[in-house]
DNA sequence: CTGCGTTGTTCAAATTAAAACATAACGCAT
DNA sequence: ATGCGTTATGTTTTAATTTGAACAACGCAG
């Protein structure tokens, strides 16, 4: 340490996906698409999540009519009474998105650094 | 474009700092440091920046409760009925954040580049 | 064609967040 | 002492957000 403000500061932060100015992807909502994948279920994906059916819903309308294609298709009646399942897309932009992420916690850390050590 | 997903995604963010496991400075926070060096004045700072003096003030109680020194000396009664100035602690904290988020937004580019490019 | 569990939608209720109001405390100037 | 403009804080109102309950639509199984 070089100077007297040694003081451990954490930087810290969140990014998201923007398309066309509105943000459309962003941790949750991806930790909401990892269920959806799991339980083939949009109501179970939002109760294994502890949020409202509605904020499920709402979140995967905003996905879909934000992001250049559809990420998720709902079909309601038949065996189990509906489905939802990912696109390939979705498991593509998922993907990189946790590509992303990691590059950002790796750039929060190296940040960290430079402001308690200069 | 070396495949087939190669529209337009921008990778956004927000980053922040840190003291003790609580977020005490962020891109707003530091806006009002700004106007309060500035114009000397708590009420007149919130005023410039549309927000209630209420506010501005629970922000800056924040910000001097979690850092690790304060950074707003807050003084009422005398001359001009009160006066409202920075430590150089803040002014320094202020540069350093300023710093970092200009590498942050370099950060974005980069990633957003490399998002809509492979 | 009935039952089932899901998707899709509405609407009132409840919870949370923000704003507005009121007022005390302060210290310098006059 | 009084006035002034600020800091400091409690209380009340209002607005925004979220939740919950309710129910229609759907399509397969039996």
């Amino acid at each position: 340490m070089s100077n007297t403000y040694h003081w451990k500061f954490k930087v810290s932060g969140r990014i998201w996906l923007d398309c066309n100015e509105h943000s459309f992807l962003g941790q949750g909502k991806v930790e909401l698409l990892k269920k959806i994948q799991e339980l083939g279920s949009l109501r179970q994906a939002a109760q294994a999540m502890e949020m409202s059916y509605r904020q499920a819903w709402e979140n995967i309308k905003k996905i879909n009519t934000c992001a250049p294609e559809p990420m998720v298709i709902l079909k309601r009646g038949g065996l189990n009474g509906g489905i939802a399942e990912l696109t390939p897309f979705a498991l593509k932009t998922i993907h990189d998105f946790e590509k992303l992420n990691d590059s950002f916690e790796a750039f929060l850390i190296s940040q960290s650094d430079i402001l308690n050590n200069d």
